[in-house]
DNA sequence: ACCTGAACACCGTTCAAGT
DNA sequence: ACCTGAACACCGTTCAAGT
Protein backbone atom coordinates (compact mmCIF):
# COMPACT_ATOMS: atom_id res chain seq x y z
CA UNK A 1 0.00 0.00 0.00
CA UNK A 2 2.71 2.38 1.12
CA UNK A 3 4.57 0.70 -1.70
CA UNK A 4 1.88 1.71 -4.58
CA UNK A 5 2.38 5.09 -3.09
CA UNK A 6 5.86 5.47 -3.71
CA UNK A 7 6.29 3.57 -6.92
CA UNK A 8 2.94 4.80 -9.23
CA UNK A 9 1.77 7.94 -7.31
CA UNK A 10 4.78 9.94 -7.03
CA UNK A 11 6.29 12.32 -9.73
CA UNK A 12 8.03 10.51 -12.26
CA UNK A 13 11.87 12.55 -11.92
CA UNK A 14 12.63 15.56 -10.81
CA UNK A 15 13.36 18.61 -13.01
CA UNK A 16 17.25 18.87 -13.38
CA UNK A 17 17.24 21.45 -16.01
CA UNK A 18 15.79 24.90 -15.76
CA UNK A 19 13.68 24.64 -19.18
CA UNK A 20 11.68 21.69 -17.26
CA UNK A 21 11.81 23.06 -13.91
CA UNK A 22 9.67 25.86 -15.70
CA UNK A 23 7.26 23.29 -16.92
CA UNK A 24 6.86 21.50 -13.99
CA UNK A 25 6.05 24.75 -11.93
CA UNK A 26 3.71 25.66 -15.11
CA UNK A 27 1.81 22.08 -14.94
CA UNK A 28 1.50 22.19 -11.19
CA UNK A 29 0.02 26.13 -11.47
CA UNK A 30 -2.34 24.64 -14.28
CA UNK A 31 -3.94 21.59 -11.75
CA UNK A 32 -4.76 24.10 -8.98
CA UNK A 33 -6.76 26.26 -11.49
CA UNK A 34 -8.18 23.62 -13.17
CA UNK A 35 -9.30 22.39 -9.64
CA UNK A 36 -10.48 25.49 -8.78
CA UNK A 37 -12.71 26.12 -12.07
CA UNK A 38 -14.13 22.65 -13.14
CA UNK A 39 -13.80 20.56 -9.73
CA UNK A 40 -12.59 17.20 -9.37
CA UNK A 41 -15.14 16.06 -11.92
CA UNK A 42 -14.03 17.86 -14.76
CA UNK A 43 -10.43 17.97 -13.95
CA UNK A 44 -8.72 16.56 -17.04
CA UNK A 45 -5.11 15.79 -18.05
CA UNK A 46 -5.75 17.03 -21.55
CA UNK A 47 -7.21 20.68 -19.93
CA UNK A 48 -4.34 20.64 -17.08
CA UNK A 49 -2.28 20.30 -20.32
CA UNK A 50 -3.92 23.17 -22.45
CA UNK A 51 -3.76 25.88 -20.15
CA UNK A 52 0.23 26.51 -20.19
CA UNK A 53 -0.31 25.65 -23.49
CA UNK A 54 1.77 22.09 -22.92
CA UNK A 55 1.69 18.69 -24.54
CA UNK A 56 -0.28 15.85 -22.72
CA UNK A 57 2.60 13.74 -23.13
CA UNK A 58 5.18 16.23 -21.26
CA UNK A 59 2.22 16.19 -18.27
CA UNK A 60 2.78 12.23 -18.84
CA UNK A 61 7.02 12.86 -18.49
CA UNK A 62 6.49 14.13 -14.75
CA UNK A 63 3.29 12.48 -13.45
CA UNK A 64 2.57 9.20 -14.26
CA UNK A 65 -1.12 9.71 -14.01
CA UNK A 66 -3.59 11.86 -12.99
CA UNK A 67 -3.89 10.32 -9.49
CA UNK A 68 -0.50 11.72 -8.67
CA UNK A 69 -1.34 15.17 -10.16
CA UNK A 70 -3.79 15.42 -7.99
CA UNK A 71 -1.68 14.18 -5.26
CA UNK A 72 0.84 16.11 -5.76
CA UNK A 73 -1.00 19.11 -5.00
CA UNK A 74 -2.96 17.76 -1.97
CA UNK A 75 0.45 16.86 -0.04
CA UNK A 76 1.63 20.49 -0.54
CA UNK A 77 -1.83 21.82 1.07
CA UNK A 78 -1.81 19.39 3.79
CA UNK A 79 1.98 19.73 4.08
CA UNK A 80 1.36 23.95 4.91
CA UNK A 81 -1.54 22.95 7.73
CA UNK A 82 0.84 20.29 9.11
CA UNK A 83 4.00 22.58 9.07
CA UNK A 84 1.94 25.69 11.23
CA UNK A 85 0.40 22.89 13.47
CA UNK A 86 3.69 21.92 14.14
CA UNK A 87 5.32 25.10 14.51
CA UNK A 88 2.41 26.40 16.87
CA UNK A 89 3.01 23.28 18.81
CA UNK A 90 6.76 23.71 19.15
CA UNK A 91 6.50 27.30 20.60
CA UNK A 92 4.23 26.58 22.76
CA UNK A 93 6.10 23.71 25.03
CA UNK A 94 5.38 24.25 28.91
CA UNK A 95 2.47 26.55 28.78
CA UNK A 96 -0.68 25.86 30.23
CA UNK A 97 -3.46 23.19 28.92
CA UNK A 98 -5.87 26.09 27.35
CA UNK A 99 -3.20 28.35 26.03
CA UNK A 100 -1.73 25.17 24.09
CA UNK A 101 -5.42 23.91 22.60
CA UNK A 102 -6.06 27.56 21.72
CA UNK A 103 -2.85 27.83 19.77
CA UNK A 104 -2.90 24.47 17.81
CA UNK A 105 -6.67 25.34 17.24
CA UNK A 106 -5.74 28.59 15.82
CA UNK A 107 -3.17 27.29 13.79
CA UNK A 108 -4.78 24.83 12.01
CA UNK A 109 -8.26 26.61 11.36
CA UNK A 110 -6.66 29.76 9.84
CA UNK A 111 -4.00 27.83 7.83
CA UNK A 112 -7.10 25.76 6.62
CA UNK A 113 -8.85 29.40 5.95
CA UNK A 114 -6.26 30.86 3.96
CA UNK A 115 -6.19 27.90 1.66
CA UNK A 116 -10.09 27.77 1.81
CA UNK A 117 -10.48 27.84 -2.25
CA UNK A 118 -7.62 24.87 -2.21
CA UNK A 119 -9.21 23.10 0.61
CA UNK A 120 -12.32 23.22 -1.12
CA UNK A 121 -11.13 22.12 -4.43
CA UNK A 122 -8.80 19.15 -3.01
CA UNK A 123 -11.90 17.43 -0.85
CA UNK A 124 -12.82 14.94 -3.21
CA UNK A 125 -9.41 14.42 -3.82
CA UNK A 126 -8.43 13.82 -0.44
CA UNK A 127 -11.52 11.25 0.00
CA UNK A 128 -10.43 8.70 -2.25
CA UNK A 129 -8.96 5.64 -1.09
CA UNK A 130 -5.56 6.78 -1.80
CA UNK A 131 -6.06 10.19 -1.03
CA UNK A 132 -7.12 9.29 2.81
CA UNK A 133 -4.20 7.07 3.17
CA UNK A 134 -2.21 10.31 2.23
CA UNK A 135 -4.08 12.56 4.65
CA UNK A 136 -3.76 9.94 7.45
CA UNK A 137 0.16 9.73 6.54
CA UNK A 138 0.56 13.07 7.36
CA UNK A 139 -2.66 13.72 10.34
CA UNK A 140 -0.26 11.60 12.25
CA UNK A 141 3.04 13.85 12.38
CA UNK A 142 0.82 16.49 13.68
CA UNK A 143 -0.86 14.10 15.93
CA UNK A 144 2.86 13.16 17.03
CA UNK A 145 3.48 17.09 17.54
CA UNK A 146 0.79 17.61 19.80
CA UNK A 147 1.16 14.98 21.63
CA UNK A 148 4.71 15.98 22.61
CA UNK A 149 3.61 19.32 23.54
CA UNK A 150 0.80 18.22 25.71
CA UNK A 151 3.32 16.07 27.65
CA UNK A 152 4.75 19.23 28.91
CA UNK A 153 1.86 20.97 29.62
CA UNK A 154 1.38 21.62 33.56
CA UNK A 155 -1.75 19.77 33.78
CA UNK A 156 -1.27 16.84 32.38
CA UNK A 157 1.48 14.68 34.33
CA UNK A 158 2.41 11.43 33.06
CA UNK A 159 -1.05 10.72 31.61
CA UNK A 160 -2.26 9.10 28.13
CA UNK A 161 -2.56 11.59 25.80
CA UNK A 162 -3.00 10.13 22.24
CA UNK A 163 -6.87 9.92 22.65
CA UNK A 164 -7.35 12.99 23.47
CA UNK A 165 -5.22 14.58 20.81
CA UNK A 166 -6.76 12.48 18.26
CA UNK A 167 -10.33 13.76 19.62
CA UNK A 168 -8.94 17.73 19.31
CA UNK A 169 -7.60 16.55 15.58
CA UNK A 170 -11.20 14.77 14.61
CA UNK A 171 -13.08 17.69 16.15
CA UNK A 172 -10.95 20.82 14.83
CA UNK A 173 -11.00 18.90 11.05
CA UNK A 174 -14.51 17.86 11.26
CA UNK A 175 -15.82 21.44 12.33
CA UNK A 176 -13.51 23.52 9.74
CA UNK A 177 -14.55 21.01 6.84
CA UNK A 178 -18.08 21.55 7.68
CA UNK A 179 -17.70 25.40 7.56
CA UNK A 180 -15.81 25.54 4.34
CA UNK A 181 -18.36 22.97 2.87
CA UNK A 182 -21.32 25.35 4.17
CA UNK A 183 -19.07 27.72 2.56
CA UNK A 184 -18.88 30.54 4.85
CA UNK A 185 -15.47 31.25 5.13
CA UNK A 186 -15.96 35.45 5.00
CA UNK A 187 -17.54 35.60 8.77
CA UNK A 188 -15.03 33.09 9.85
CA UNK A 189 -11.91 34.91 8.29
CA UNK A 190 -12.54 37.45 10.44
CA UNK A 191 -12.18 35.82 13.86
CA UNK A 192 -9.14 33.55 13.05
CA UNK A 193 -8.02 35.80 9.83
CA UNK A 194 -3.63 35.57 10.20
CA UNK A 195 -3.52 39.73 11.00
CA UNK B 1 -28.94 22.35 -5.02
CA UNK B 2 -32.30 19.72 -3.93
CA UNK B 3 -33.67 20.59 -7.11
CA UNK B 4 -30.83 19.44 -8.66
CA UNK B 5 -30.70 15.94 -6.69
CA UNK B 6 -34.87 16.00 -7.60
CA UNK B 7 -34.45 16.55 -11.25
CA UNK B 8 -31.63 14.64 -12.54
CA UNK B 9 -30.24 12.56 -9.80
CA UNK B 10 -33.28 10.04 -8.90
CA UNK B 11 -34.60 6.90 -11.51
CA UNK B 12 -36.58 8.06 -14.07
CA UNK B 13 -39.31 6.33 -13.83
CA UNK B 14 -41.05 3.76 -11.53
CA UNK B 15 -41.32 0.43 -13.07
CA UNK B 16 -45.34 -0.27 -14.04
CA UNK B 17 -45.00 -3.66 -15.66
CA UNK B 18 -43.25 -7.06 -13.86
CA UNK B 19 -40.80 -7.53 -16.82
CA UNK B 20 -38.94 -4.18 -16.04
CA UNK B 21 -39.66 -4.68 -12.35
CA UNK B 22 -37.21 -7.36 -12.95
CA UNK B 23 -34.78 -5.62 -15.22
CA UNK B 24 -34.83 -2.47 -12.74
CA UNK B 25 -34.10 -5.35 -9.42
CA UNK B 26 -30.97 -7.10 -11.56
CA UNK B 27 -29.66 -3.36 -12.47
CA UNK B 28 -29.39 -2.91 -8.82
CA UNK B 29 -27.86 -5.79 -7.60
CA UNK B 30 -25.16 -5.35 -9.98
CA UNK B 31 -24.35 -2.57 -8.76
CA UNK B 32 -23.48 -3.44 -5.52
CA UNK B 33 -21.80 -6.46 -7.29
CA UNK B 34 -19.97 -4.56 -9.90
CA UNK B 35 -19.14 -1.91 -6.76
CA UNK B 36 -17.66 -4.73 -4.07
CA UNK B 37 -15.84 -6.30 -6.95
CA UNK B 38 -14.40 -3.71 -8.93
CA UNK B 39 -14.58 -0.39 -6.56
CA UNK B 40 -15.99 2.58 -7.47
CA UNK B 41 -12.98 3.83 -9.47
CA UNK B 42 -13.87 0.83 -12.23
CA UNK B 43 -17.46 0.88 -11.74
CA UNK B 44 -18.62 1.23 -15.06
CA UNK B 45 -22.21 1.38 -16.34
CA UNK B 46 -20.81 -1.59 -19.20
CA UNK B 47 -20.16 -3.13 -16.20
CA UNK B 48 -22.84 -2.73 -14.55
CA UNK B 49 -25.26 -3.53 -17.63
CA UNK B 50 -23.24 -6.61 -18.81
CA UNK B 51 -24.05 -8.55 -15.39
CA UNK B 52 -27.12 -9.31 -15.54
CA UNK B 53 -27.09 -9.40 -19.71
CA UNK B 54 -28.64 -6.18 -20.12
CA UNK B 55 -28.11 -3.46 -22.72
CA UNK B 56 -26.68 -0.23 -21.47
CA UNK B 57 -29.78 1.50 -23.20
CA UNK B 58 -32.03 -0.27 -20.73
CA UNK B 59 -30.09 1.33 -17.72
CA UNK B 60 -29.81 4.61 -19.08
CA UNK B 61 -34.06 4.26 -19.22
CA UNK B 62 -34.27 3.85 -15.48
CA UNK B 63 -31.32 6.03 -14.45
CA UNK B 64 -30.07 8.93 -15.74
CA UNK B 65 -26.46 8.91 -15.43
CA UNK B 66 -24.03 6.68 -13.22
CA UNK B 67 -24.06 8.81 -10.51
CA UNK B 68 -28.35 8.32 -9.86
CA UNK B 69 -27.47 4.73 -10.01
CA UNK B 70 -24.77 4.87 -7.19
CA UNK B 71 -26.96 7.42 -5.28
CA UNK B 72 -29.88 4.86 -5.40
CA UNK B 73 -27.76 2.62 -3.67
CA UNK B 74 -26.20 4.71 -1.28
CA UNK B 75 -29.80 5.93 -0.15
CA UNK B 76 -31.16 2.59 0.35
CA UNK B 77 -28.04 1.59 2.58
CA UNK B 78 -28.14 4.85 4.45
CA UNK B 79 -32.01 4.22 5.34
CA UNK B 80 -31.67 1.09 6.62
CA UNK B 81 -28.57 2.58 8.75
CA UNK B 82 -31.54 5.55 10.00
CA UNK B 83 -34.63 3.13 10.52
CA UNK B 84 -32.73 1.47 12.73
CA UNK B 85 -31.60 4.21 14.90
CA UNK B 86 -34.90 6.05 14.78
CA UNK B 87 -36.36 2.43 15.49
CA UNK B 88 -33.89 2.75 18.95
CA UNK B 89 -35.11 5.89 19.45
CA UNK B 90 -38.81 5.51 19.62
CA UNK B 91 -38.20 2.49 21.96
CA UNK B 92 -36.48 4.22 24.72
CA UNK B 93 -38.27 7.32 25.42
CA UNK B 94 -38.39 8.13 29.19
CA UNK B 95 -35.85 5.84 29.77
CA UNK B 96 -32.35 7.23 32.07
CA UNK B 97 -29.81 8.61 29.89
CA UNK B 98 -27.17 6.25 29.56
CA UNK B 99 -29.47 3.76 28.16
CA UNK B 100 -30.52 6.49 25.63
CA UNK B 101 -27.79 6.60 24.74
CA UNK B 102 -26.25 2.76 24.77
CA UNK B 103 -29.11 1.85 22.80
CA UNK B 104 -28.59 4.54 19.73
CA UNK B 105 -25.02 3.62 19.40
CA UNK B 106 -25.51 -0.07 19.36
CA UNK B 107 -28.38 0.13 16.68
CA UNK B 108 -26.40 2.55 14.69
CA UNK B 109 -22.79 0.62 15.07
CA UNK B 110 -24.76 -2.86 14.01
CA UNK B 111 -26.64 -1.50 11.42
CA UNK B 112 -23.05 -0.54 10.19
CA UNK B 113 -21.80 -3.42 10.96
CA UNK B 114 -24.33 -5.73 9.58
CA UNK B 115 -23.61 -3.59 6.01
CA UNK B 116 -19.93 -3.54 6.23
CA UNK B 117 -19.32 -4.28 2.71
CA UNK B 118 -21.75 -2.16 1.33
CA UNK B 119 -20.47 0.12 4.16
CA UNK B 120 -16.58 0.24 2.86
CA UNK B 121 -18.34 -0.02 -1.08
CA UNK B 122 -20.26 3.08 -0.74
CA UNK B 123 -17.89 5.26 0.91
CA UNK B 124 -16.27 6.95 -2.01
CA UNK B 125 -19.41 7.43 -3.44
CA UNK B 126 -20.68 9.42 -0.09
CA UNK B 127 -17.85 11.40 -0.33
CA UNK B 128 -18.26 13.03 -3.56
CA UNK B 129 -20.05 16.73 -3.03
CA UNK B 130 -23.62 15.11 -4.23
CA UNK B 131 -23.40 12.19 -2.00
CA UNK B 132 -22.45 14.40 0.81
CA UNK B 133 -25.33 16.91 0.31
CA UNK B 134 -27.27 12.98 0.48
CA UNK B 135 -25.98 12.36 3.14
CA UNK B 136 -26.34 15.61 4.98
CA UNK B 137 -30.23 15.38 4.07
CA UNK B 138 -30.41 11.63 6.11
CA UNK B 139 -28.58 12.60 9.11
CA UNK B 140 -31.09 15.21 10.02
CA UNK B 141 -33.89 12.55 10.27
CA UNK B 142 -31.44 10.37 12.36
CA UNK B 143 -30.34 13.62 14.57
CA UNK B 144 -34.00 14.64 14.84
CA UNK B 145 -35.21 11.46 16.17
CA UNK B 146 -32.27 11.39 18.88
CA UNK B 147 -33.65 14.84 19.77
CA UNK B 148 -37.12 13.43 20.24
CA UNK B 149 -35.97 10.85 22.51
CA UNK B 150 -33.20 13.27 24.45
CA UNK B 151 -35.85 15.44 25.31
CA UNK B 152 -37.76 12.58 26.95
CA UNK B 153 -35.01 12.06 29.59
CA UNK B 154 -35.44 12.19 33.43
CA UNK B 155 -31.82 14.30 33.34
CA UNK B 156 -32.23 16.35 30.79
CA UNK B 157 -35.18 18.63 31.56
CA UNK B 158 -35.14 22.19 28.86
CA UNK B 159 -31.66 21.74 28.45
CA UNK B 160 -30.98 22.44 24.48
CA UNK B 161 -29.71 19.20 23.12
CA UNK B 162 -29.34 20.08 19.23
CA UNK B 163 -25.10 20.35 20.15
CA UNK B 164 -24.61 17.24 21.69
CA UNK B 165 -26.94 14.84 19.50
CA UNK B 166 -24.27 16.54 16.91
CA UNK B 167 -21.56 15.72 18.89
CA UNK B 168 -22.74 12.09 19.32
CA UNK B 169 -23.24 11.43 15.80
CA UNK B 170 -20.17 12.48 14.96
CA UNK B 171 -18.37 10.34 17.25
CA UNK B 172 -20.36 7.21 16.09
CA UNK B 173 -20.10 8.08 12.77
CA UNK B 174 -16.27 8.48 12.87
CA UNK B 175 -15.43 5.76 14.65
CA UNK B 176 -17.29 3.27 13.15
CA UNK B 177 -15.78 4.50 9.73
CA UNK B 178 -12.03 4.82 11.34
CA UNK B 179 -12.64 0.89 11.85
CA UNK B 180 -14.85 -0.23 8.83
CA UNK B 181 -11.68 1.72 6.62
CA UNK B 182 -9.37 -0.62 8.73
CA UNK B 183 -10.89 -3.77 7.78
CA UNK B 184 -11.19 -5.20 11.32
CA UNK B 185 -14.49 -5.88 11.49
CA UNK B 186 -14.88 -9.25 12.67
CA UNK B 187 -13.77 -8.53 16.20
CA UNK B 188 -16.27 -5.87 16.79
CA UNK B 189 -19.16 -7.91 15.12
CA UNK B 190 -18.66 -9.94 18.19
CA UNK B 191 -19.31 -7.22 20.39
CA UNK B 192 -21.99 -5.32 18.54
CA UNK B 193 -23.45 -8.21 16.53
CA UNK B 194 -26.90 -8.74 16.19
CA UNK B 195 -27.31 -12.01 17.57
C1' DA C 1 -44.00 -0.61 -22.78
C1' DC C 2 -39.76 -2.08 -22.92
C1' DC C 3 -35.34 -3.36 -24.90
C1' DT C 4 -31.18 -3.28 -28.18
C1' DG C 5 -26.59 -1.92 -29.65
C1' DA C 6 -24.13 0.82 -32.95
C1' DA C 7 -22.61 5.52 -32.82
C1' DC C 8 -20.69 9.88 -30.80
C1' DA C 9 -17.90 12.74 -28.12
C1' DC C 10 -14.52 12.55 -24.87
C1' DC C 11 -11.04 10.77 -21.67
C1' DG C 12 -6.37 8.64 -19.79
C1' DT C 13 -2.21 7.08 -21.43
C1' DT C 14 1.52 5.78 -24.81
C1' DC C 15 5.23 6.15 -27.99
C1' DA C 16 7.61 7.08 -32.31
C1' DA C 17 9.35 11.11 -33.95
C1' DG C 18 11.35 15.51 -33.41
C1' DT C 19 14.69 19.50 -31.43
C1' DA D 1 17.22 16.32 -22.12
C1' DC D 2 13.03 17.59 -23.18
C1' DC D 3 8.88 18.09 -25.93
C1' DT D 4 5.09 16.91 -29.46
C1' DG D 5 0.66 15.08 -30.92
C1' DA D 6 -1.49 11.38 -33.44
C1' DA D 7 -3.08 6.95 -32.00
C1' DC D 8 -5.29 3.40 -28.90
C1' DA D 9 -8.42 1.50 -25.78
C1' DC D 10 -12.11 2.65 -23.13
C1' DC D 11 -15.90 5.27 -21.04
C1' DG D 12 -20.68 7.79 -20.43
C1' DT D 13 -24.61 8.70 -22.90
C1' DT D 14 -27.92 8.81 -26.91
C1' DC D 15 -31.30 7.40 -30.19
C1' DA D 16 -33.19 5.11 -34.25
C1' DA D 17 -34.83 0.73 -34.71
C1' DG D 18 -36.94 -3.30 -33.05
C1' DT D 19 -40.52 -6.53 -30.26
Amino acid sequence: MGTVLQSSLQPREKPIQTRSARTVEAIFEATIQVLLRHGVEQFTTTRVAERPGVSVGTLYQYYPNKQSLLFAVLERHLNLVIRAVERACRENHHRPLETMVAAVVHAYVSAKLDQADASVALHSAASEPDGEALVARLAKRARSAMSTMLKTAPEIGSQDVDFPVLMLMSAMAGATRAVLMAGAPPLWSEVYGST
